[in-house]
RNA sequence: GGAAGGAUGGCAGAGCGGACGAUUGCGUUGGUCUUGAAAACCAAUGGGCCUUCACGGGUCCCGGGGGUUCGAAUCCCCCUCCUUCCGCCA
């Protein structure tokens, strides 16, 4: 939800329009916003009225009552005519705000898909091993698309063996990274009401890629950020107490429709996948601060993985609805000869902390606070980069050194005999 | 899955149609007393929105949504959650 009252400031303005909002949109906000303000002075007039009314009735003797409840039912049909007028428009307004996105910030490029501008690239983009990830996760039997579709359908897929140890080393080593950095360990759950998803800012917008259960009316998460933002919905956080970081780890369900045909190899876009997400509370002063925490955190981990990637900051115009600066992280990957997405970290301001009613209270009175969410690691999607970059030529896949502590000293992974 | 009871301010807990935005206790904050502390006593102690230069004023909020009424914390309906009992079950 974005602030109503900023709307008439240039800025603001100029920011939803380069995501791409219709000017014509924001006018007509703007008026109805002022036509709301308007009618909503009336109501509250009316009901001023018709509370001192009602008052007087209780105080009166019971000779004069009948005549007093009379006159308050002539005020009384004021107000509910006051009121009807009041809640088609505010109705209207409402679900014109839901639309717009929030502004883009100052330092985001202008473009689309594509234009962002990329901030850092780091080590080099290396040529392609004899596997790629799909044929080489077969080769060692790590990963098995063919059973899964027999279980499950396409983009389901089986992970054995040592993908398994490696995807838990690889939690474990960011958990540890992050608790080490004081976030607090979540394991949230993973099917959330309706509503949530609304306050998370991904119905309706993104609701053809969520999975329901209709007979519960529940849905899976595509993302643990969804459950780590309720976890202050409606609170009033005292100031004393942000930043707050969480680091959740969930399995996530994307249903990926209309990306047909498109990664089909391997596990780089599945159904169903685990991941550890940071979620950060923050002050609304300090979150461009947290902003870039995240994308340290983001780099060092690759950096510690020894991946070659680049940083890439988002183009207004390929921005979600929420996100006022999006960095995606991309690493190299060799079998495509491009940088591909691994992770990416977002400011939303108060655009999701609106919509939670989530306000920081301090000393000079109370404010909406700022959410950001970055990734730490997409299992899934790290084992396809991990598989290209960690592929020895004899087929035997390298434990890279930060995991082996958690693979209980594990270097080394060969197919099955 | 069946049955019953509940949800009120930071916490506990009254109120069950009209002076209730809410008795009281605890907690918290300030003060008096004290060399200091404790105790005791006094006082203050929710939030959103609108309006005002300000003082202030208006409105809404007693789990959430709807309804009855001139008037709802209080009555009615729906939903959610919690507790207890029975059943079932990793």
């Amino acid at each position: 939800m974005i602030d109503l009252k900023r709307l008439a400031e240039a800025d603001y303005r100029a920011g939803i329009e380069r995501k791409g909002a219709e000017p014509d949109l924001i006018d007509q906000l703007i008026s109805l916003s002022s036509r709301h303000h308007d009618l909503q002075l009336a109501v509250e007039d009316a009901r001023a009225r018709s509370n001192a009314v009602s008052k007087e009735i209780g105080k009166a003797s019971p000779e004069e009552r009948p005549a007093k409840i009379e006159a308050a039912g002539l005020v009384k049909a004021e107000l509910t005519a006051a009121e009807a007028d009041y809640t088609v428009v505010d109705d209207e307004m409402k679900a014109l705000a839901l639309q717009l996105p929030v502004p883009a910030d100052a330092s985001v490029p202008d473009g689309g898909e594509d234009e962002g501008t990329v901030v850092a690239t780091v080590g080099e983009q290396n040529a392609a091993p004899p596997m790629d990830h799909a044929d080489f996760g077969r080769h060692l039997g790590w990963v098995d698309n063919e059973l899964g579709a027999a279980v499950s359908g396409s983009r389901f897929a089986y992970i054995t063996r040592g993908a398994v140890q490696v995807e838990f080393a690889l939690v474990q080593y960011a958990l540890a990274k992050l608790v080490a950095r004081g976030f607090i360990p979540v394991v949230p759950p993973v099917l959330v009401r309706e509503q949530m998803m609304v306050d998370a800012g991904f119905f309706p917008t993104d609701e053809h890629q969520v999975y329901g259960i209709p007979e519960d009316d529940l849905y899976l998460v595509g993302t643990a950020e969804v459950p780590l933002a309720g976890m202050h919905r409606g609170d009033r956080i005292d100031e004393s107490m942000l930043p707050l970081r969480y680091a959740g780890f969930s399995s996530c369900f994307r249903r990926e429709a209309g990306t047909y045909g498109k990664d089909t190899r391997g596990i780089f876009r599945v159904h169903q996948f685990d991941k550890v997400e940071m979620f950060i509370w923050s002050h609304p002063d300090k979150s461009w601060d947290e902003h870039e925490l995240l994308l340290e955190i983001e780099r060092e981990i690759l950096d510690e993985l020894g991946l070659p990637y680049r940083v890439v900051n988002i183009a207004a115009g390929d921005l979600g609805n929420a996100a006022a600066k999006k960095y995606d992280c991309e690493v190299w990957l060799p079998s495509e000869g491009a940088y591909r997405e691994v992770t990416s970290c977002s400011n939303y301001l108060d655009y999701s902390a609106r919509r939670l009613d989530a306000r920081v209270k301090g000393e000079s009175g109370s404010q909406f606070a700022h959410t950001l969410n970055g990734t730490a690691i997409p299992v899934a999607r790290m084992l396809v980069f991990l598989m290209e970059h960690y592929q020895q030529a004899d087929g035997t896949f390298t434990v890279p050194e930060v995991l082996r502590p958690f693979t209980g000293g594990v270097a080394s992974f060969a197919p099955p005999a």
